[in-house]
DNA sequence: CGTTTGTAAATCAACGTTCATTTACTAACG
DNA sequence: CGTTAGTAAATGAACGTTGATTTACAAACG
């Protein structure tokens, strides 16, 4: 009943977080956006209404990604520590590209004055802790952690560890990622069984 | 033979940081850091060059900033270790201003595309754990920190923590910062006499 | 043919920057 | 000591640019 769409709007944001990757936030323009898409800059506005909702859309994306990630991951692997240290050792190896790097410090870009993108960051935090916190709840069930250990707890400093790791990564520029791994080996070493 | 400032480069960015903190990245425009100093949008043109020397400038008091943090830190307080636990408790009980938590986090304003920028983050961060390096250092000399302890090693360790501790402060919004302190305390405890 | 998608051109607002001018002070001079 | 010339500091009013949004229209599909 209708002209059927060019570009889908997982390939617009896809395209924005390329750009928000290569430009830097500053660079995240509109014009940016539709160049990468293919499209014109009034298209974009037309399909989420405004700018801000292009971004919106993007923020939301992330915690649907960082939730795959965690399915992608857990299938992989027999066990729940096995599949987190595999995740970390690919994250420090490069196998991520830039862009999917530029989507994990996504929040980063945000302006968390904004109250619905801080809201998007903050669920983004709680849905990847929780994820985490399941992981581990697992290994805990499998023996893996020693008996005792509040998963919660726990989830909470890997994440914390995740999250400043990376953060140095991206200050400081590149390197081969062992660092990160030495940081969450460091974490959950005292609970290994 | 000349006009008096009325307002020093210092107090300049101490309003530009006070926006930053206020109004987030976004709202970080001239007319906005002219009202916060009282002054005309060309003033600040005229003393920093444009509106990237500011920032600039911004970004490199950061590290003196974190210097002078230290200093203070490492006056008050007879042991070492005591220092950096009484700093983060300071950190934690809220005595820190969102003006100065907005200065800590102030790299994650700045692009990270932009090679100056990226430098002076950098440099923010190495001068961060070099202090931490030294301050621990002192620890171990002074038998605080186990035999065997790597002070630069550790030194990581606690800057990763502590970045990624503020960095979930920041997205989750307030709270008591007891979780800081509790990160800070896990990390240190193993390496402890 | 009606409806939806896409676009190009026009519009509008905001921001950084420039420039001519004014202000407020200092220092030398008579 | 009073005056005045000289100068850095500060300003306010434009300007040009950029970027988001609106509108009017063309094309593609069922």
């Amino acid at each position: 009943m209708a002209r059927p769409r060019t570009t889908s709007d997982e390939a617009i944001l896809g395209a924005a977080a390329r750009v928000v990757g290569r430009r830097g936030p500053a660079g995240l323009t509109l014009a940016a956006v539709a160049e990468e898409a293919r499209l014109a800059p009034a298209t974009l506005i037309q399909r989420f209404g405004s700018k801000r909702g292009l971004l919106l859309s993007l923020a939301r994306r992330g915690e649907a990604e960082t939730a795959a990630a965690f399915e992608r991951t857990r299938a992989g692997h027999g066990s729940p520590l096995a599949a987190l240290h595999a995740a970390t050792a690919a994250l420090a190896s490069g196998v991520r590209t830039p862009e999917e790097m530029a989507g994990n410090l996504g929040f980063l870009q945000l302006d968390l004055t904004d109250p619905e993108f801080r809201a998007c960051a903050a669920a983004q935090a709680a849905r990847m802790r929780a994820e985490l916190a399941a992981l581990l709840g697992e290994a805990a069930a499998a023996g893996e952690l020693a008996p005792g250990t509040d998963a919660e707890d726990l989830a909470r400093t890997v994440q914390v560890a995740y999250n400043g790791a990376l953060l140095l990564w991206a200050v400081e520029g590149g390197g081969d990622g062992a660092p990160l791994r030495a940081e969450l080996d460091r974490v959950l070493r005292p609970h290994r069984t």
